[in-house]
DNA sequence: CAGATTGTCTAGCGGTGCTAGGATCTCGTC
DNA sequence: GACGAGATCCTAGCACCGCTAGACAATCTG
């Protein structure tokens, strides 16, 4: 049994090198070069023996798009707690969402192209996602009341993510986000001069 | 030349065909279907053909893209006619928006997120880009005047672009696009009650 | 020590985008 | 009308992909 249990933790831990492994290569070489036949070599282990850690590759990626989201709501904790009224709080949330979309744009891309999976609001999605709504809705919520408040909070983060999106294709040029945040901030928590 | 003419037409038209024939895949069995194989056997030639067509399968995407965003301009462009005063138009503009997007999903995916070329502000970008997004700036000028009007238009864009792939992957529930379109021209054209 | 169980690897399946090289077909010229 | 030149097209195959069956080795159990 003391034998059995060292067998446990060798296996999350090599169950934890996979999911490392392949956010590694996503973020040097894009998550076109990430292949099972490439996780396998970095993890010196050959390719079947992901597939008793992981349904698929299509997992993978999803326990990869997990950790971002924990990040994420890592991020934008952090830069709520740092602000100090209910707008700057909304426009802390903001910046810290399109810093971390632009920092790491791997992670953004599992989270939000490659894993469809995990619903936001749905009371079955992970707590890490529960928690990222929860707080741009806390940070409107301080800002602007609580009158159609998880639709303004969908609409808010519709409006980040088209941004991380359409600045990463290269259809918005990349240089005036500040201006677009300023802008996006004013349009949500009203204007005032 | 008489003869000549004719096979330039006739390679006008064989263009033409692989490009429906990729649309017409993907709309029915998605993108992931669209094989260069199943496209061969689809306009009954052998693969190679389409390499003498187009560079290669994403240029073939592109193509079915940049129809795509014709259709798109297309239905702004009616959409802005029909509507009486400036918020409508910006509200009209917004509803064509979101039916578009799901009404002709894969020609929405191959416009966003597969042909990731063709930039919206550039001058060297094709004319149905062009148009879409002066339309939407038309629409929101119209309504709102013309203070960092570019940015504005980004910015609206941004946020149709996030309600649409956020939707799409499941992330928001479907039910209240209605409510949210309400809500995103209320943001964006001033409240008014 | 023998047997059962667990763990891992080799080898291979059917699929992908793409291309080299040969066959075929059409055309202008004699 | 026969013929060489050139355009046109197809067969066959490359390297890679995600994934899996079955053989092999290591470990635990009686």
């Amino acid at each position: 049994m003391g034998t059995s249990s060292r067998r446990e933790r060798q296996r999350a831990e090599r169950h934890r090198l996979i999911i490392d492994a392949a956010r590694e290569i996503a973020e040097s070489d894009g998550w076109d070069a990430v292949t099972t036949r490439r996780l396998a070599e970095r993890i010196e282990y050959s390719q079947p023996v992901l597939y008793s850690h992981f349904a698929g590759k299509d997992a993978i990626v999803g326990a990869v798009a997990l950790d971002g989201f924990t990040e994420l709501a890592q991020r934008l904790r952090a830069s709520a707690a740092a602000a100090s009224d209910g707008p700057a709080t909304v426009a802390a949330l903001a910046e810290a969402y399109l810093r971390f979309a632009a920092e790491r744009p791997a992670l953004y891309e599992a989270m939000f192209q490659l894993a469809t999976d995990y619903p936001f609001a749905d009371p079955d999605s992970p707590a890490p996602l529960h928690e990222g709504f929860g707080l741009l809705r806390d940070g409107l919520a301080a800002a602007t009341g609580t009158e159609d408040l998880d639709l303004r909070t969908e609409l808010f983060w519709s409006a980040l993510h088209g941004l991380v999106t359409l600045t990463r294709s290269g259809r918005l040029p990349a240089g005036a986000q500040g201006e677009r945040v300023r802008l996006l901030v004013e349009h949500f928590v009203g204007r005032r001069g």
